[in-house]
DNA sequence: AAAATCACG
DNA sequence: ACGTACGTGATTTTC
């Protein structure tokens, strides 16, 4: 047996060092985390320079001790743990258990009588014992075999109290420090001492006599005012020993073997730090990582393909360069069944008809990890996707939407599975990324889809357990061949038309610019909202309204107050406006197009926690609508063949018809049933006036309410959006909910189910997690209720828009339509077709939409073409 | 790499 | 009292 290394942490004291000792840092949730950052700190260095084979974090449990039978002011005038340092001692737990460290603490005691105790077992035992603790009591704990390290200034500079230490610095035993203690007493911890006994008086009196008992057996050696404060206070003296004597005996019912460290849960340790924002830590982690020991894997390199080996269910992995499956280096395959794994490189593929039969075959199921990637790179080959029958990230993703879902390694990590490496670690990343020899790329491609054969059923499993299979294989699952299918497709965009657009804007800017620099009185970088700070509140002297976190605020909803204030105002306004259509929407835009002409988005089906798509590379989903000016974009998004038309159907109140049908709202259900102007009626009902007398203010307030309630309303976001005082906006609430009981009544249960199941589901049994929903945090709770309330009606619209166009795919396919479907915008569907098939598309394709999931209320959706996207209205 | 801003539903 | 509307992505500046 080694010899055992046993590590003592005083937890409270440490954190208080930490808290005290560091600047307030907070996560994005507004939560304080310099307390568990310093302990992090300070543990990642012992952990490191000591070895510990034992560890135990002791806390102190609440407020009174055995100790305050003896003093009743034990430790009193103590001021009050400050709630920054408070609401971090639930995540210094979190981080302790992440280490798979041991925390205690025992009613009545002190995390020191804890750490006393255990020493003292642990000497008696002979092993080595380190104590850590920022309060220099516990030097009283020292030994041959026991080292106190009492934190300096900082957090990690430590100062180290052996014997010899002790002896050098205050001439004194460790015994001794006891009797220092009572003679001089204790500020922070109210003990008394004797009074006019200090530090210097305290040293010289043991040195002479040995210890508070010594002092007064010789008392008669003293002499003047010394000798009349220790006789007036010898029981103070004595109560004051007392009390700084650590119990070394306590009550504990842990065993040293208990403590056995054997390293943290990496796991959950990356997942404490991300919640904490540690940063720095996290990079530092993914350097150090070791790697971890993996099963040892046989493969076979195919350089021509059998039709034999080709099974009636295989897992099949292609394997990408990068994420942008549109352009990038296809770098291999690999097959695996439950006997055997293959890898085949890239041109063997290529040439194999076997492959590409058996690939496209429906009958031969192929189970793989984001299929939809595979499918569109596949397509660039010639090479058809068939049978899909598994898709390993869309499974991970219905079981959690709220991690990230990008290396295999990642997903499959969640379920125990660490047999794949990260791509980051076979390819480097940033300048230094390169494919790596053939040994290693055909092991790392290998095990993909081992890893796939291997994961799948944990997933499915967990998809049946929640009774999400059929959202599953049923929506995700045919909708990512849909997905890739419609972006392999890409949208054809006029190049000259942008271009054209781009150098007018460029002038029209230019003009504006010069205009803005005259008007501030000299030049300035208007886009940098720093410079532009200064100019608008220092040089101009207009009142600054908001400020961030970095200076003044300069969002267009605080000019827009300005504005009328200064000229300069709306000339920034419209510089801004201008400026992002022409940097985002044309120069952005004409970089994505590919050799085609076209543009050919990515839409993520794996990264929203609402159900929703995301698209990237480039983003057709935020194309400017609202204003006329950034309309005119859409100009340029035109079929891509001669004399088609680009139609758009979208949904209309898609998220308040889900709000009606999930809260079963009488009212809400009836205006719907009665196809009536919502926001028209919602301000009939909340200003009690008949709908004639709705006037268009009633109206723009009722719309606001109706967005914040789909939102998860708060009083403070209406007051924003509309304008108006908080107190305002909360009794425009209480009207609210008022008129539609059934919608309160959905709000308030939505929490409650969050509260009990610690989930909220849509419509198609989608979930998502909100682990805050019963946090002590209150800014974490809000938004936490407030997903409550969001997620189940953004989610559903998802699910039904998503189900919708596979129904829509399945109608154009069945009657023979050469109409393509191009994009999803969340509540709209965009195709090109040719003209003959408008008059069927008028029918059909509302048709499907609205039928393609039955609520109580009618769902509805608007028809629209045109020669492009912009006259889609 | 983060913050600020602004485009969409 | 606490400080925020829900969900995204791209660009620019700043550190």
């Amino acid at each position: 047996m080694v010899a055992k290394k046993i590590l003592l942490l005083d937890g409270n004291s440490l954190a208080y060092r930490a808290f005290f000792a560091l600047p307030l840092l907070t996560n994005e949730h507004g939560v304080h985390t310099n307390a568990v950052y310093g302990f992090t700190m300070m543990l990642q260095k012992i952990l490191e320079e000591e070895k510990p084979t034992h560890i135990v974090v002791a806390f102190d449990a609440g407020k009174t001790t055995f100790r305050h039978e003896t003093f009743s002011e034990y430790k009193g005038g103590r001021q009050k743990t400050p709630p920054e340092l408070s609401e971090q001692f639930p995540y210094l737990r979190k981080l302790i258990d992440a280490y798979r460290i041991k925390r205690y603490e025992l009613p009545n005691y002190e995390a020191d009588d804890i750490i006393g105790t255990l020493s003292l077992e642990a000497e008696q035992a002979g092993d080595e014992v380190i104590v850590i603790s920022g309060d220099k009591d516990l030097t009283q704990l020292a030994s041959p075999s026991t080292t106190v390290y009492i934190t300096r200034k900082g957090i990690t500079d430590i100062e180290k109290y052996t014997v010899d230490h002790i002896q050098e610095k205050y001439g004194l035993t460790p015994q001794q420090i006891i009797d220092m203690k009572g003679l001089m007493g204790d500020a922070s911890d109210n003990i008394p001492g004797v009074p006019g006994v200090g530090e210097k008086t305290a040293l010289k009196l043991l040195a002479a006599h040995g210890s508070v008992e010594g002092v007064y057996e010789a008392i008669e050696q003293q002499k003047g005012k010394l000798k009349e404060k220790l006789v007036e206070n010898e029981e103070l003296a004595l109560i004051s020993k007392k009390l700084a004597t650590i119990e070394r005996n306590a009550p504990i019912d842990i065993k040293i073997d208990e403590l056995v460290y054997s390293g943290p849960d990496h796991d959950e340790l990356i997942q404490v730090w991300n919640e904490l924002a540690f940063k720095s830590l996290l990079e530092k982690m993914e350097y150090t990582a070791e790697e971890t020991v993996k099963e040892e894997l046989e493969f076979e390199v195919l350089q021509e393909i059998d039709a034999a080996i080709l099974e009636d269910e295989m897992a099949v992995h292609l394997e990408l360069y990068d994420e942008q499956y549109h352009t990038c280096d296809l770098l291999g395959v690999s097959l695996a069944t439950a006997a055997k794994t293959y890898v085949v490189p890239m041109d063997v593929i290529k040439h194999s008809e076997a492959f590409k039969t058996w690939f496209r075959d429906d009958t031969k199921k192929k189970y793989m990890s984001d299929s939809k990637a595979a499918t569109a790179a596949f397509y660039r080959c010639g090479i058809e996707v068939g049978g899909v029958d598994f898709d390993l990230m869309l499974g991970a993703y219905i079981v959690n939407p709220s991690l990230t879902y990008t290396d295999m390694a990642n997903i499959v990590q969640e379920y125990g599975y660490t047999d794949v490496a990260q791509n980051e670690q076979i390819y480097g990343k940033g300048a230094k990324k390169a494919v790596p020899e053939d040994s290693i790329l055909n092991e790392h491609i290998a095990r993909k889809a081992r890893t796939i054969w291997e994961v799948r059923p944990l997933v499915l499993k967990k998809l049946e357990e929640n009774e999400q299979f059929e959202l599953y294989y049923n929506l995700e699952l045919p909708l990512a061949t849909i997905l890739g299918a419609m972006e392999s497709l890409g949208v054809k965009v006029d190049k000259e038309q942008l271009t054209a657009m781009g150098e007018e804007l460029s002038l029209k800017l230019a003009e504006i610019e010069k205009n803005i620099h005259w008007s501030a009185g000299e030049k300035f970088n208007i886009n940098s909202p720093k410079q532009l700070g200064v100019i608008l509140f220092e040089k101009l002297g207009l009142p600054a309204l908001k400020k961030t976190k970095t200076g003044y605020s300069t969002a267009a909803d605080v000019l827009e107050k300005l504005e009328g204030q200064h000229e300069i105002i709306s000339q920034i306004l419209m510089y801004r406006q201008l400026g992002k259509i022409l940097s985002t929407y044309i120069e952005g835009l004409l970089k994505e197009i590919h050799e085609d002409g076209k543009v050919h988005t990515r839409f993520q089906q794996a990264l929203t926690t609402t159900g929703r798509l995301s698209s990237i590379n480039p983003n057709l989903q935020n194309i400017p609508v609202r204003l006329e000016e950034g309309r005119k974009i859409r100009k340029a998004f035109v079929p891509s063949e001669p004399g088609w038309l680009m139609v758009a159907a979208d949904y209309s109140q898609i998220e308040l018809r889900v709000l009606a049908d999930m809260s079963k709202d009488e009212s809400l259900i009836d205006a719907f049933k009665h196809d009536m102007d919502i926001h028209t009626k919602t301000a009939s009902d909340v200003f009690h006036v008949p709908i004639e007398q709705v006037t268009s203010d009633m109206r723009r307030a009722a719309k606001a309410v109706n967005f914040g309630i789909v939102y998860g309303i708060s009083d403070y976001g209406l007051s924003q959006s509309l304008n108006i005082t908080r107190k305002a906006a909360a009794e425009f609430i209480d009207t609210y909910l008022k008129s539609f009981p059934g919608v309160k009544n959905y709000m308030d249960s939505s929490i409650q189910s969050a509260k009990k199941n610690g989930f909220v589901t849509t419509l198609m049994n989608r979930r998502r997690y909100l682990t805050d929903i019963n946090s002590s945090n209150f800014n974490l709770r809000s938004f936490a209720e407030r997903t409550a309330m969001n997620t189940p009606i953004q989610g559903s619209a998802a699910d039904i828009i998503k189900k919708a166009m596979i129904d829509m795919a399945e109608a154009l396919e069945r009657e023979g339509l050469q109409t393509r479907m191009l994009l999803q915008v969340h509540d709209e569907l965009i195709f090109e077709a040719p003209p003959e098939e408008l008059e069927k598309l008028k029918v059909l394709v509302p048709q499907i939409m609205e039928n393609t999931v039955q609520l109580n209320v009618p769902l509805k959706a608007d028809f629209a073409f045109g020669d492009t996207w912009y006259d889609t209205k």
